[in-house]
RNA sequence: GGGCAAUUAGCUCAGCUGGUUAGAGCGUUCGGUUCACAUCCGAAAGGUCACUGGUUCGAGUCCAGUAUUGCCCACCA
């Protein structure tokens, strides 16, 4: 398809998006428009991507999230901003890990089978696929990236910055190696921290177990939900203010079928209300137990291995999975008497985030990251405004998590990802060090025997570095100079604990600086039944899919469109329909100012105020407005109140009332050329609202427009960016303006109401309260003619209704129709019978507001005045209507 | 158990600091071969703004409570 301009007189057809991207991309991409230069004088205006997981492609939510990224950086772009959008990806340890796990699984093979080389070559293999096409979506979709600073988290730089980060945390006292419970995914055999478990109501069973009081024919009846963990139980305990249990306390019990003695303790910690006022205590499998064992120096039996089968402590239960245990237990609990009763009961427990197992509370060794000393300057930032979340109320939800925040456990057992920088000599010492220890780093020992941990770091460990990380830190580079603080973090409410806040807290210990001034969260992407999208459920939509049925910017449109802020957009595929007619609108409209061009150059500067008609100055006060809508939204982060303020600029004031106002009445005359060049000069300022949003139909045609091709050198990329001119806000002229609509509108309803054939023209007749209204119309005659379909008009204050005429009352007009033959009269005596009824109505509810004492009294003076004028206009109406509902009786 | 959000037309949503005859898009109905566009044009129908109180001259808008839904946080076995 060929979009030049000598073309459009002939052709006819709709935007075709597939033939134009690739080419306007590539153009983008040589002449160097999105690689930010470290030099520039302009202020920077920097986002960093939130790096996708290489786990797989990129789904919608990922459209809409890069989607509202690249309309900011493009805007500031437009704004002479150096703009700076850093793409990048995430290895993203478990999640990878697990894929690629499942991968091998299919082929017979397990990780371990594999070894850890061979293993993380083939998962190097599998993310380095995925990264390459999930760059490749980002391409399609528009995305105005740098692509010479794409990074990758575990790209030589990056992990450069996670080992020194672990060792600066280490060296500070920040960092500590712990024996503690920990979640233990028994699916992924990994510890996970707080934040990666997500509870889950599952319904299930409360068993009550007796446990024999030693030397005496009582029992102390324990509740729980996971009864297998009883073979690691050490203790029960009661409440020390339970009067029932207190002569227990000191003595012991026999824990059934191991037949363990357990001491009955203490602890403030047990409920006398709950249960049976007595509980099981398990100190490596349950965190209060372990706190418990702690204060009362408990045994500690671990029970489990790493993939939730039992371990040699579980004696005749041992190899066994835990869940299978558990039901041969409970028979031989009932078997033996030591079941009191089950119950049905709702319990909470955590799941793995990546595989969605039921995770274990596990007692192990691992790495701790202390965290509140990181929070204080995360809180103070978001509580003085530094850091301001939109919408404004997720700054509860973050402060309330960094107000409480935990030790972030960031030790995982898996392979993928970046090893800590711990090595281990033969005798247990320890040492911390960015890269492998030198000879002097380890005095005394051998570097050459000394073994590094073998475990990897949390993924959100490098994640919490990105902003800086991806700029050269720790280097004190150019980059983090001129583009460091970045401006604005968008992402879903899902990650705010998981990386935003963290990223909060890595921005002030290690750069001094928070990461960005903003974080705009959006919604989660759902489907048309409001459930969210998910690979898993098969209830996506693949972004390329739309692009290839729509075109990009009809994607993109229509999501900017579908989002309400900071609530989830419900979308489907004929939401996109939306956004494609959109853009074929502009297309199309574009077309026809250049096919009245008729290859003249266009006048794309302000139009000078000599020259214009109303209609002009009108579209050009109406575009003043749009432009500070737009402008103050997007300064407050509404993307969909920006959308919406343009969209319907273009559809409604543009398109249906400006250029059909102008368009000449008899085919063949010609526009008023100030008139064309003011549609010119607001078509203009319309691409360039609208490029951040819709970058390819933009760009080409402001190059049809301007004549030029796609080698030369016409770009909307750098705007300049439409700024409010005050000159042009006329309201006085709107208003007279919308007089006139409210004449065509008038007319065009009335004439639908009665049917008659939109060929048919008709004679005006409109009787005005006021000369100069009726000076307005007919001075403006020739402009609304064809949209009222009028063939004369006659106006005037005296004019008089025409016999056989059906009539519509509008604020300060009679409008007539003579319609001789076409009317039927019930049909149009119900219609102003039914109007009358109506303005009846308003009558009466103004009438009994100007005639209380109180809102004259109270209401400010201009209120009062409105209402007293809608009030004449009311019943000035009911009188004009009244008398033509009298002579259609009287016909 | 706490917290946050939502509740406006059949559906998805606007409605900012209280004063419009409560709006848009989709869908529905009616009518259109207008020389940019049927991915379109014109018109219409459709809402006791979840409920109950309160503040106010005036509440979809502010306050309190209730209900429903969704999300987040929390160690009750």
């Amino acid at each position: 398809m060929n979009n030049t301009p000598q073309d459009n007189n002939k052709k006819p057809g709709a935007w075709s998006p597939s033939d134009v991207e690739g080419p306007l991309y590539d153009r983008w991409i040589k002449r160097g428009y999105f690689h930010g230069d470290v030099k520039s004088t302009k202020p920077s205006y920097t986002i960093v991507i939130p790096p996708p997981n290489v786990t797989s492609i990129l789904h919608l939510g990922h459209a809409l999230n890069n989607t509202i990224q690249d309309v900011l950086i493009r805007r500031h772009r437009m704004m002479g901003f150096e703009a700076v959008w850093i793409p990048g990806a995430d290895h993203a340890g478990i999640a990878t890990q697990v894929v690629v796990e499942k991968q091998i699984a299919k082929e017979g093979l397990t990780r371990r089978e594999m070894g850890r080389e061979k293993f993380i070559e083939r998962t190097w293999e599998s993310a380095k696929k995925n990264k390459e096409l999930i760059l490749g979506q980002l391409r399609a979709m528009g995305c105005s990236c740098d692509w010479e600073r794409t990074r990758f988290t575990l790209d030589p730089g990056m992990s450069h910055a996670v080992m020194t980060v672990f060792k600066h945390l280490y060296d500070k006292g920040w960092i500590y190696r712990g024996n503690r419970i920990v979640n233990w995914c028994p699916s992924c055999q990994t510890s996970l921290s707080d934040d990666e478990v997500i509870n889950e109501i599952f319904n299930g069973n409360l068993w009550y177990i007796r446990y024999k009081v030693r030397g005496a024919d009582e029992y102390l009846t324990v509740a729980t939900t996971r009864p297998e963990t009883m073979l690691g139980d050490t203790a029960v305990a009661v409440s020390p203010k339970d009067p029932r249990y207190k002569k227990y306390v000191g003595k012991t019990v026999i824990l059934p079928i191991v037949e363990r003695e357990l001491p009955v303790i203490a602890d403030d910690y047990v409920d006398p209300e709950f249960g049976t006022g007595v509980v099981k205590m398990t100190p490596a499998h349950d965190p209060n137990d372990f706190e418990v064992g702690k204060r009362h120096d408990l045994q500690f039996i671990n029970i489990l291995n790493h993939d939730g089968t039992l371990n040699a402590n579980a004696g005749k239960f041992k190899g066994m999975d835990r869940l299978e245990a558990r039901k041969l237990l409970v028979e031989e609990l009932e078997r033996k008497g030591h079941l009191d009763k089950v119950e049905k009961y709702q319990f909470n427990a955590g799941t793995c985030y990546r595989c969605d197992t039921v995770v274990e509370p596990f007692l192990s060794e691992q790495w701790f990251v202390k965290m509140d000393q990181l929070a204080g300057p995360a809180i103070e930032a978001v509580k003085s405004g530094t850091i301001r979340l939109h919408p404004e109320y997720w700054s509860k939800t973050y402060l309330h998590w960094m107000e409480n925040i935990r030790d972030w456990c960031i030790s995982r057992q898996l392979w993928w990802g970046h090893r800590i920088p711990v090595w281990y000599a033969e005798d247990g010492t320890m040492f911390i060090s960015v890269d492998r220890p030198k000879a002097e780093q380890c005095p005394g020992y051998d570097p050459a025997k000394l073994v590094q941990d073998e475990d990897v770091l949390d993924t959100w460990f490098s994640s919490w570095l990105w902003p800086i990380s991806t700029l050269g830190w720790p280097e004190k580079s150019a980059e983090l100079e001129k583009f460091y603080p970045t401006k604005v973090l968008s992402t879903a409410s899902e990650i705010i604990f998981l990386w935003v806040a963290r990223m909060v807290m890595a921005g002030y210990e290690f750069a001094g600086k928070p990461p960005f001034s903003d974080v705009y969260i959006h919604g989660t992407v759902r489907d048309a039944n409001g459930i969210k999208m998910s690979k898993s459920l098969g209830n996506g939509i693949d972004p390329l899919e739309i692009i290839e049925k729509y075109g990009t910017d009809a994607l993109r449109i229509s999501l900017a469109h579908a989002t309400p802020d900071g609530q989830d957009p419900w979308i489907s595929r004929n939401t996109f329909e939306n956004g494609r007619n959109f853009v074929n609108k502009l297309y199309q409209v574009s077309r026809f100012v250049m096919m009245r061009l008729d290859g003249r150059p266009p006048v794309l500067t302000k139009p000078s105020q000599d020259d214009l008609v109303i209609f002009d100055r009108w579209i050009l006060s109406r575009l003043q407005k749009t432009v500070d809508t737009v402008n103050k939204s997007f300064d407050q982060y509404r993307l969909s109140a920006v959308s919406k303020a343009i969209y319907n600029f273009v559809w409604n004031d543009y398109c249906s009332w400006y250029i059909e106002l102008i368009k000449p009445d008899q085919p063949g005359q010609t526009i008023r050329e100030g008139s064309l060049n003011v549609a010119t000069y607001v078509l203009g300022e319309i691409l360039k609202l609208l490029h951040p949003f819709t970058p390819f139909v933009t760009e080409q045609i402001y190059l049809d427009l301007t004549g030029q091709t796609i080698d030369g050198p016409a770009t909307l990329t750098y705007g300049p960016w439409p700024t409010v001119d005050v000159e042009f806000i006329d309201d006085d002229l709107e208003a007279r303006l919308a007089k006139i609509q409210d004449v065509v509108t008038a007319v065009r309803s009335l004439r639908s109401e009665l049917n008659v054939p939109p060929g048919k023209k008709s004679d005006l007749h409109v009787r005005v309260s006021d000369a100069t209204f009726g000076k307005l119309l007919d001075d403006h005659i020739e402009y609304f003619r064809s949209l009222a379909r009028v063939e004369k008009l006659y106006c005037g204050v005296d004019i008089r209704k025409p016999a056989l005429s059906a009539s519509v009352v509008i604020s300060g007009a009679e409008i007539f129709l003579p319609l001789e033959g076409l009317i039927d009269l019930e049909a149009e005596k119900k219609r102003l019978q039914k109007e009358l009824a109506n303005l009846k109505d308003q009558l009466e509810k103004i009438s009994k507001k100007l005639g209380n004492a109180d809102f004259l009294a109270n209401a400010p003076g201009d209120v009062v005045d409105k209402e007293q004028a809608k009030k004449e206009d009311y019943l000035e109406r009911i009188e004009k209507l009244n008398r033509n509902l009298e002579q259609i009786i009287g016909w």
